[in-house]
DNA sequence: CACGCTGATGTTATATTATAACATTAAGCG
DNA sequence: CGCTTAATGTTATAATATAACATCAGCGTG
């Protein structure tokens, strides 16, 4: 994993950018941007597809040392709540994300050759349904296909 | 697992329905319908809830014996490519499915709580979506909430 | 019926993903 | 400084899933 990979036209985020609005978010919000949460964050970023946590695992090093699956774990689950980065079910993997939106309705088109991961936007799926008493807190849907470098 | 449970009124799928849809499929396309398939499929028709595959595996027993976790598996691989039953990303479990409907796009109401999940039919949700070369092969929308009576 | 082909299951082992539990360290604050 | 709290380090293990190969059952054919 992690090698260089041009499909998708290149696509990712510029880990630089990313960073910076963690910095932000971080001090804005008492929050700590350690050494973990940044290495983790950093490798989603520069990654254009989706990352097994034990991707993550190979890629960083923490003070120069292989980290141990809780740490990485941690600050998966940390950039998760915060917004930063996705987890993409269907693949046990995770994304990073530039967009601001709420997290509550996100809708990723995910391809099956390359694991390359595009973030889309539409209405809420649920307009349109009717819930009949549930109460929903969050939505995702996960289009697997092939990208258009791959098919 | 598979304790009684009541909620969303009980919902759960008619087995002999299900498995007389299954045995009319089989026979129509060549299948056979086994043991381990038709327990598998039997086991998760009775449960309102989803269940993970140790979950069935834990719920069946094939000629009077606890299946292996391959066993299972196929079994669930089986009817996941007929359409019998989905797997829900967000839980790593499976629900049986009476619904008759191409497989290209569904959307799951997904209680956090009790685990229960309903089916819901929506105009796909790629309708709305530039998809700039992106080749969609099957949509999943899963909406994690509460159902009715967990809230 | 015996034979051989095919598809399904049985079995053993292991890969992959994720978390529990507790010890240690570091940051912030009075 | 010394306390408190949050975060990480460490060890172990849980939960989910599959690879690889042996065996068996159904079925068509000679």
């Amino acid at each position: 994993m992690l090698e260089k990979n041009t499909c998708c036209g290149g696509h990712s985020h510029t880990p630089k950018n990313l960073i910076a609005k963690a910095e932000e978010f971080c001090s804005a919000n008492g929050q700590r941007l350690t050494a973990p949460r940044a290495e983790v964050l950093k490798t989603l970023a520069r990654s254009h597809k989706a990352l097994g946590a034990y991707d993550i695992l190979e890629a960083v090093l923490i003070d120069g040392k292989k980290a141990k699956p809780p740490t990485i774990y941690r600050a998966i689950e940390f950039w998760l709540e915060h917004g930063f980065i996705h987890r993409i079910e269907s693949l046990n993997a995770y994304v990073s994300c530039d967009h601001d939106h709420d997290t509550a309705g996100v809708h990723f088109l995910v391809c099956e050759n390359c694991k390359c991961v595009r973030e889309a936007h539409t209405a809420s799926p649920l307009k349109a349904l009717d819930l009949d008493g549930f109460e929903p807190k969050h939505s995702q849907t996960e289009t697997v296909g092939l990208c258009k470098d791959c098919h």
